[in-house]
DNA sequence: AGAGTAGGTGTACGACGTAAGCCTGTCAAC
DNA sequence: GTTGACAGGCTTACGTCGTACACCTACTCT
């Protein structure tokens, strides 16, 4: 037996470089994924990714391809609406197991390649598409939950970045504001606070289902 | 009259600098926002962006306030749903004309600091609170429209990111797919590509203005 | 006049992405 | 068994980045 059995048993693939990346990402932050650290993770030098990867492009995006691989299909019932609330839970979930990963979808990323990063969107398009809205209508409709679920999870994110210690003192900040400009941000702002995300969540949620409903009541009573 | 008379004949100041970062960013993208780079654009060398920066993070931050500070508040109607229409378009149209703003939101920027920069914040909450909602509710609504808003945003640049080339490449990728796995996504492919955004915008606009009028119908009914 | 300071400059360091070339083990063809 | 291609490591080197540190100069204040 070879000293070089001892090192790199397992062989080097572009699938374990990325799943290297992913874990530095999740566990340092997004800043931390250098071509150096990467590589110190699966226990090479820098150089030797790119026989696995093209280069940081192709390497981010084979990241954000796997986290939509990694997206947990809820199980279906019978009620459309119910099935679109377990879908968005779960889409925000799997967001938030990758903090940063909104980051990445922020960057324009090209059009996704794998086959199993666009299994939720056809689920996503398949719950919607079982309510009774008309194909364009369904479209639509997956941008508007789409974006919502996104851009929630990025308003989140930086309201939890600073938490306690951010918290109390913007808290205080506001008190010390001119009262009679921004009073509807004064009335609000102890909501801003205590509010539990989850129910947040929610809330725009079911904004979002009922406006749904409306709509697909509308256009069955057209016939 | 000396030869420093000539360069720099108004005054370097913390404004002048981010307001150069900021026409940076627009025209050349975030990637091009460097020390050296917006140094170079006020005529100085970059340590000198120094004595009015923090640094780098703080220039960053600089540039989000200078754009919400931008906000182009619509003239008020007197129903609120009309309102939050504006509002939400007006916010919309300030993320598209700095389409790299939205990756700086992305990252987790502290608290905001300056006051213009939060003026949107309760010009959005007047109008929400404007419907009868509780605050408790306004601050809800907040999250759930200003979620939908820059998700949505985000959405749109990828999608216009690549417009033409990608544009019809991916409609072929897509009629190539194997289709009975994938039959919803192939039945609205059509709409994705072709739909006009604006008006994309306006459906998400408006289911969650219904949620909301049902949310304050509902309230006004129980007293 | 002299001291302090505000605000410019130049140099230097370490980290980054990556181009170019080298070295070695594996394996197919002869 | 030898050989040659090649896959996949490694080393070195370049240009760019943010920024620490030291320096220089022109005002301002006493």
């Amino acid at each position: 037996m070879k000293t070089n059995e001892v090192r790199s048993r397992v062989p080097l693939t572009r699938d374990r470089v990325i799943e290297a990346a992913l874990r530095v990402m999740d566990e340092e932050g997004l800043e931390a994924v250098s071509m150096r650290r990467v590589a110190r993770e699966v226990g090479v030098e820098a150089m030797s990714l790119y026989h696995h990867v093209e280069d940081k492009e192709d390497l981010l995006d084979g990241i954000c391809e796997r986290v939509m691989a990694e997206f947990d299909f809820p199980e279906p019932v019978e009620e459309w609406a119910e099935n679109c609330r377990r879908g968005a839970r779960a889409w925000r979930q799997l967001l938030q197991a990758h903090p940063a990963v909104m980051r990445l979808f922020a960057e324009q990323r090209g059009p996704i390649r794998s086959i199993d990063s666009m299994r939720p969107m056809e689920f996503a398009l398949r719950i919607l598409g079982s309510s009774g809205l008309s194909d364009r209508d369904t479209a639509q409709a997956f941008h508007a939950f789409g974006g919502y679920i996104q851009g929630f999870v990025i308003m989140e994110l930086g309201s939890i970045a600073g938490a306690d210690e951010a918290h109390t003192k913007a808290h205080a900040e506001l008190a010390a504001m001119l009262p009679d400009e921004f009073s509807a941000l004064q009335a609000c702002s102890p909501y801003f606070a205590e509010c539990d995300p989850d129910e947040q969540f929610e809330f725009g949620l079911d904004l979002l289902i009922r406006g749904l409903e409306a709509k697909v009541r509308w256009a069955d009573s057209r016939g």
